[in-house]
DNA sequence: GTAGGGTTAG
């Protein structure tokens, strides 16, 4: 005798036991229930799919009059179940079934939650595997989603989607969109959006303006950021820390100190104290830019004024300390470190084992190497690298070379940064066929190439009277798009000169000029004493001009060949070029 | 969000 409907709710309320089996519930309310009641079966069917592994096997069969298929019980579901991907799971189930025609409520209730979940690849496959289209509002919160998850590409299209649609963008959307941009560097596309928000009619807030800023640093305009930080203070508006720090890091990129510590002054009368961050980031470009021993300053202030530097300051720290080969005081501040309770990391070991190796230190740093496998810590690429430098600059190549080819068989993987340093070793010790071989490797291993890679090799064959090798790398390093480092033009005019090739030194040295290059003094002692040998009188007492100009002076001995070139001339230039050579200038 | 490995020559 079948019970009715109303009784069996009844006695699964008070029936504990019977509540707890999902499979009895459902086989009632399936099979006995005419009106079957969605909400309590939708319950019991969120249970099974979270619990029983292969569901989609078992459940038309199990209950072979239920209508799995019908659009108000997925609607019913979603309501009931938590867990989004389940849901998802599903839905793709029920779509797969015939009878099933996916309604465009169920769909965007489904949509709706998955963009809450922030689950942005799950909602992505969902608009890709219907036809339908989502409401606008959640289409707005589905560019927030994407945007947090890097997807900032297609979050613009999502964008032009709902502005066809005549939908304009809230503020938070907008902000969302910007910070997403900022987080994967696509200032370009911050740019775009910023115009379309603007015509949009929105106005910006704090925190638009803060995304401002940062990308303005970001795109190296630093200074443009700092006139909007200006301008928006006027109005009385203080952004984030974030924007400070990114406009504090580069000014101190730049050098520019002044306005470092005036925004620094800003922050503290805005009640926006400087951070971690912004002392880390002082501290960091203070080392960087070779003024480690104000970094350290900075640093010992703050520890005196009660700030506690956490890991990341002391590895900082330490690290410039490192940089100066202050390798006792990055010793000292490595054990205050730890008494503070902090526990070296990978990226602190990596930096004081490389601080012995550059000192030529290898016994401790081989200690320190022992010690941080034994914690745990795996070798890696950097650690390798590491160690090779330190052979490389002491002149172990060997060594280093051993290191290298033991590599692989440790499953490292060797990088650009790993070829570099070998071939700036070998380069050193004038080993030019290993490191052009192990330049071509480099590039069979279908690695870029960087300006490192090219330097070091350039310089060499410059030294050795290739120089025409060296001016075909120096092409196909240009050709590559690289920027050559500070003083690889002045190798090449050393390296002509040495071959007595006046002109096309000549030619380079104008080259660097135009592209406002400063040659070293080397490189113009050299060239004129080039062109004087060569006769070519009037460009080697324009060198000499310039030369003076770059506050240089002349090596004695070039400056009496010079003067006995010139003895036989007479005319005022010459006059004047000799009375400042001989008054030292 | 933060930190670690490759840049001259003196």
């Amino acid at each position: 005798m079948a019970r009715a409907p109303s009784s069996i709710l009844s006695f699964l309320r008070h029936n504990h036991r019977a509540r707890q089996n999902p499979n009895t519930q459902i086989r009632y309310l399936t099979t006995e229930t005419k009106d079957s009641d969605f909400t309590e079966i939708s319950q019991q069917i969120c249970k099974i799919i979270r619990t029983k592994p292969r569901w989609e096997q078992t459940l038309p069969s199990d209950y072979p009059s239920f209508n799995f298929t019908d659009p108000q019980f997925f609607t019913e579901l979603l309501k009931h179940q938590r867990n989004v991907f389940f849901s998802l799971r599903f839905f793709f189930w029920l779509s797969s079934q015939n009878g099933f025609s996916p309604n465009p409520v169920s769909f965007n209730a489904l949509f709706t939650a998955l963009v809450e979940a922030k689950a942005c690849n799950a909602a992505k496959l969902l608009l890709g595997h219907t036809g339908f289209s989502p409401d606008p509002a959640s289409l707005e919160s589905y560019i927030g989603c994407l945007c947090e998850g890097g997807y900032v590409q297609e979050a613009v299209d999502v964008f032009y989607r709902l502005k066809g649609a005549g939908v304009c963008l809230s503020i938070m959307t907008w902000n969302a969109a910007l910070s997403g941009c900022l987080k994967v560097g696509r200032t370009d596309i911050i740019w775009i959006l910023y115009q379309e928000m603007i015509e949009c009619g929105v106005v910006a807030d704090v925190e638009t303006v803060g995304y401002l800023i940062q990308a303005l640093c970001v795109d190296n305009n630093v200074l443009k950021g700092y006139e909007l930080l200006r301008q928006v203070l006027v109005d009385g508006l203080v952004p984030g820390n974030a924007a400070f720090n990114k406009l504090i890091s580069g000014f101190c990129k730049e050098k520019n100190y002044t306005r470092v510590s005036e925004l620094l002054h800003i922050m503290i009368s805005k009640n926006r104290g400087p951070d971690n961050y912004t002392y880390q980031e002082v501290i960091n470009w203070l080392c960087k830019k070779g003024k480690g021993r104000e970094g350290l300053r900075v640093f010992n202030d703050l520890k005196d004024r009660g700030y506690a530097p956490d890991i990341v300051m002391y590895t900082t720290m330490i690290h410039g300390l490192c940089t100066m080969d202050y390798i006792g005081e990055a010793r000292k501040l490595w054990f205050e470190m730890i008494e503070k309770g902090y526990r070296p990391n990978e990226y602190t070991y990596n930096t004081m084992i490389l601080g012995f190796c550059k000192i030529g230190s290898f016994e401790e740093a081989k200690i320190l190497y022992k010690e941080m496998c034994d914690r745990g810590y795996k070798e890696t690429t950097v650690s390798y690298n590491a160690m090779m430098r330190g052979l490389c600059l002491h002149g172990r190549t060997d060594e280093a070379y051993g290191l290298f080819t033991e590599m692989p068989h440790k499953g490292i993987v060797r990088d650009l940064i790993t070829y570099n340093t070998l071939i700036q070793g070998f380069c050193k010790e004038g080993k030019i066929v290993e490191s052009t071989n192990l330049f071509r490797e480099l590039l069979t291993q279908g690695l870029q190439p960087s300006t490192y890679s090219y330097t070091p090799l350039i310089e060499k064959l410059c030294q050795v009277g290739a120089v025409q090798e060296a001016k075909s790398l120096w092409n196909d390093m240009k050709n590559r798009g690289l920027e050559p480092t500070f003083g690889t033009q002045d190798y090449i005019i050393i390296g002509l000169c040495d071959q007595g090739d006046a002109a096309e030194g000549m030619e380079w040295f104008l080259d660097m000029l135009k592209s406002k290059l400063k040659p070293k003094r080397k490189t113009f002692g050299k060239l004129v004493e080039c062109l004087s040998q060569r006769d070519r009188l009037d460009d080697s007492l324009l060198v000499l001009d310039f030369m003076f100009r770059a506050g240089y002076t002349l090596e004695e001995h070039i400056c009496y060949s010079l003067v006995n070139k010139l003895g036989g001339e007479n005319n005022h230039f010459v006059e004047t070029c000799l009375g400042e050579i001989l008054e030292g200038k």
